[in-house]
RNA sequence: GCCCGAGUGGCGGAAUUGGUAUACGCGAGCGACUUAAAAUCGCUUCUCGAAAGAGAUAUGGGUUCAAGUCCCAUCUCGGGCACCA
């Protein structure tokens, strides 16, 4: 083989690693104790029936260089692979064809492996999880009941996002500028009995543990937005009617109480406490500005608001009806789109706590029913919606707060920080002392506290659709949920022949009538026909992937204590849902005692898109998608596509691809081929005696190659023309190969792989201009093996070593005689060689540094300061 | 509107802690090899200038011996959130 041919060496290569186990992670009776561990994935890919796309190269290569990296280190290393299967474009092509979702989940299975190995990724194959199969949703079942054992998977009935044409409902996180985020139809809003997470009752420490995360900011960002924690406080106004009762109760009992306080704050869940209040005789509200409230001039409730019912009056309750028909049928859309105030008055009052006056409650659809309490008390005077709404329907405008001087706000109405004005004996107190100072009056009075509220919602988890893990629930003849017991998993999801949802909502399971029943206790139950959100099966397979194939337990606790949490986690997507879901899933098991660590990923990788070459994203109906076995079955072979996406650009910012680029990535590989076989190129070639060259360090770690598909080692091969420079040739690339050995590893240590790759690049250039040595061609194959493992395996196969990672020697880099710049003023105006015992010498550096006639010539007497700074090679002369 | 990022040659990008701006690659140009082309190899390639030199990292200021890097303001682009009280 005198020419590069990858076709030819990656097969090769790939059959060799198929046949060894080559990336099998130790067991655990295995493990060499004395290195450290390293567990890598990348977010497991949906297999669609499209394959493997670049996006997904650059993703899984990503991981694929660190775990080379790591592996060459001789840690002990996890990297598994798996396929996340349930979902919708499966059952979507069923519902089309026919064909059963498990059939193409199995095809698209076998392409995306297929493709995978084409690509010579060092994948522990015998540990491929698979989320639909039942072996793996036995377990998702499992950790569902754990959650509804423990109140965190709950039922509820509430407005929720329908999305009318994927037939089903959707969590907050799947709804994008109100619209579903698989098929991008306008979400509706629909009434119905939903399984919900509890995420929120992991709020504070979700938000609390994002700043020690070592995850890119923006994505913590995002969470921290995503939970957006507010403190303010809760406030009751009472109903007028009912004040006026109350005012009664006491005259005629002469027990004086509390105004407005029925019952004493429920605790959560707000579900009861809803149902509570709907009995309640005052209304409460959440605020973020208590001190404000001597402005409260009326109350907005969202037109949803259970209180609404009793609050109408005769002669409002056609309108306040019509109102609330109306902003339901509304879209998500039209809401964002026309921000004009709607409203209607419901026809009843309260008491402003602070001021004793009677206002006005009103509905309106800029308040939300699911945040805070569906109420607002409204402060038109210092809050532009509530300005807007005063505006709109007439209502009173009192300022409480006087707008400092020099305050820059021309705003209509005046949001910022002040002394407050029209606000009893708080008059003159600072906003920011007045929010406490106010809370503690009204909880004297029991009318008030402080309180924090979560924009995050509950997850629902609820799917009306068949391609889903089943949750393990039935129910009894009272419509009450039973959990399906833990020894009866897995409930296994029944095939049928017509995938179509039913209109009434129901998935399709709702038809496979033996299914249904079930028999727990001795009582006749029917099975729950929703599934569960695919995110519910993702959340935890990172657990999964430490024992695969374990049928006692999710996850093998030995093998969970030395693998997890996961070192380095590698996407490109899912920053608030599904990378909030495994934090939230841990944080509850490690409280169950089942997991010994709080955080599921230790570093987050998140990587750019891939776009097309016209910079738009890929799509088939543009026509400008370019597929990864294309470009591999072109000639350019895996290891040129790998190197490419990793030279690209920064792994972290989206790229466009570029088809003439790739093309130099190709010709660096055969530059790197040349120097290992072709005779032309090289400068000087192995043989037994050029091995025992290498230095006492490198032979050492290659006396001991590693079975990582290096085979046997070749007969040594004649000795070359030029081998008589050889020593000379070494000696000409030992700083350069030094340097490169440092680069490269101190550029896969930050996750720089487009600069270790250009450091390849120039250490081959100088190789090419130097002449090269065998062990500058194994240094340079160690190095390059993580990009293009299947040409490093070839030049290390010549060479009969192994791939231990090469360690530099500082000591190399230290050259005789160094560039020194000199700078007068700060400008560059000579570079000067001097020896390195001349550079640690300041006065004989400044003396050299002013001998130069370009220096000297703006130098008139004693210079004013030099500046040598420590690590540069630099002298700054100012004149 | 609010909160994050980012702005460097013809293009993708490099400059890691404030210390030689433009590494590496693409493209372009010139040359070698070839009957020729491709491939390959070598050289050139920020701007102005004959040169000495001067000027350039979105724009304008500032700090510093020294600024792509730090600070202030402005502009542009990208991302996230968005009637969340």
């Amino acid at each position: 083989m005198d020419r590069y041919n990858p076709a030819e060496i990656e097969k090769k290569w790939q059959k060799i690693w198929e046949e060894t186990e080559a990336f099998k992670a130790p067991s655990l009776d295995e493990i060499d104790k004395k290195q450290a561990k390293m567990y890598l994935a990348e977010m497991f890919p949906y297999p669609s029936g499209a394959g493997l796309h670049v996006g997904h190269v650059r993703n899984f290569t990503i991981v694929d260089v660190l775990t080379r990296f790591y592996t060459q280190q001789e840690m002990n290393v996890l990297r598994p692979f798996g396929y996340d299967t349930f979902g919708l474009p499966a059952e979507n092509y069923a519902i089309k064809t026919g064909t059963a979702p498990q059939e193409v989940t199995k095809e698209n299975i076998a392409n995306f492996r297929r493709q995978a190995k084409k690509l010579g990724f060092a994948i522990d194959w015998l540990r491929e999880i698979n989320t639909s199969n039942p072996e793996y949703y036995k377990w998702t079942q499992w950790c569902f009941l754990q959650l509804y054992k423990k109140g965190l998977a709950y039922r509820k009935e509430s407005y929720q996002w329908w999305c009318p044409v994927d037939q089903t409902v959707l969590a907050n996180e799947q709804v994008e500028n109100g619209r579903c985020w698989r098929c991008g139809a306008e979400v509706e809003k629909k009434k119905m009995k939903q399984w919900f997470f509890k995420i929120t009752a992991y709020a504070d420490e979700l938000l609390d543990e994002i700043d020690a995360l070592d995850w890119p900011d923006k994505i913590k960002t995002m969470q921290k937005n995503w939970i957006g924690r507010s403190e303010g406080a809760e406030i009751d106004f009472t109903l007028a009617d009912a004040a006026e009762l109350s005012a009664q109760a006491r005259c005629e009992t002469e027990a004086p109480r509390a105004v407005g306080v029925g019952s004493p704050h429920p605790s959560e869940p707000r579900l009861e406490r809803e149902a509570a209040s709907a009995s309640a005789k005052s209304i409460r509200v959440f605020t973020t500005r208590p001190d404000t409230i001597f402005g409260a001039t009326f109350l907005v409730l969202a037109p949803e608001h259970p209180l609404v019912d009793k609050l109408v009056t005769d002669k409002t309750r056609e309108k306040v009806n019509q109102y609330q028909t109306e902003t339901l049928k509304k879209s998500e859309i039209e809401r964002q789109e026309n921000k004009e105030k709607t409203g209607v008055f419901t026809g009843s009052y309260a008491i402003n706590p602070a001021t004793g006056e009677k206002i006005p409650i009103w509905l309106s659809d800029y308040v939300l029913m699911g945040y805070g309490e569906g109420a607002i008390m409204a402060v038109p005077a210092h809050d532009e919606r509530d300005f807007d709404f005063a505006e709109k329907f007439d209502l009173p405008i009192v300022t409480v707060i006087d707008k400092p001087e020099n305050s820059e706000d021309d705003g209509r109405c005046y949001h910022g920080e002040g002394e407050l004005v029209n606000s009893g004996q708080f008059n003159g107190v600072r906003t920011e002392d007045a929010r406490e100072q106010i809370v503690t009056w009204l909880e004297q009075q029991g009318v008030g506290k402080s309180k924090v509220t979560y924009r995050m919602r509950d997850w629902l988890i609820s799917r009306q659709r068949y391609w889903g893990c089943p949750i393990p629930i039935a129910y009894d003849k009272n419509g009450e949920p039973h959990a399906i017991p833990e020894d009866k998993l897995p409930v296994i999801l029944p095939e049928v022949t017509d995938y179509q949802p039913d209109k009434s909502g129901r998935s399709a399971l709702a038809k496979a009538k033996d299914w249904l029943k079930v028999e727990i206790d001795g009582k006749e139950m029917t099975r729950e026909t929703d599934t569960l959100d695919g995110y519910a099966c993702s959340s935890w397979y990172l657990w999964r992937y430490v024992s695969p194939h374990d049928d006692k337990a999710a996850w093998d606790k030995d093998a969970i204590k030395y693998w997890a949490p996961t070192d380095v986690y590698v996407g490109a997507d899912h920053a608030v849902a599904h990378l909030l879901y495994i934090r939230f899933w841990c944080k509850f098991f490690a409280d169950e005692g089942l997991l010994p660590f709080r955080e599921p990923v230790k570093k987050l990788l998140y990587n750019g898109y891939i776009n097309a070459p016209d910079g738009k994203k890929m799509s088939k109906s543009k026509g400008n998608v370019i597929d990864p076995l294309d470009v591999i079955d072109s000639g350019y072979g895996a290891d040129t596509l790998r190197t490419y996406e990793m030279f690209i650009g920064p792994y972290n910012e989206d790229a466009s691809w570029d088809t003439k680029a790739i093309g130099g990535v190709y010709r660096f590989l055969n530059r790197c081929w040349n120097l290992a076989f072709s005779k032309e190129k090289r400068g000087a070639d192995d043989n037994s005696e050029s091995s025992a060259e290498l230095s006492a360090k490198q032979r050492c770690e290659t006396e001991a190659p590693r079975a990582v598909g290096v085979g046997s080692p070749h007969p040594s091969e004649p000795r070359l023309e030029r081998e008589a420079e050889d020593s000379k040739l070494s000696d000409a690339n030992i700083v350069i190969r030094n340097k490169t050995i440092k680069k490269v590893t101190e550029d896969l240590h930050r996750v720089s792989f487009n600069t270790a790759v250009a450091a390849l690049m120039e250490y081959v250039n100088e190789l090419y201009k130097n002449g090269t040595t065998a062990e500058d061609n194994i240094v340079l194959a160690k190095l390059l093996k993580p990009f293009a493992p299947h040409l490093a395996c070839e030049i290390l196969e010549k060479y009969g070593v192994g791939d231990i990672w090469p360690v530099w020697d500082e000591s190399a880099l230290v050259e005789d005689t160094v560039e020194v710049v000199v700078q007068v003023n700060g400008k560059l105006r000579a570079k000067i060689q001097v020896s390195t015992e001349d550079l640690a010498n300041e006065e004989k550096l400044t003396e050299l540094a002013l001998k130069e006639e370009n220096v000297a010539r703006r130098i008139s007497g004693a210079p004013k300061k030099v500046i040598i700074p420590k690590n540069a090679k630099l002298i700054n002369i100012v004149a």
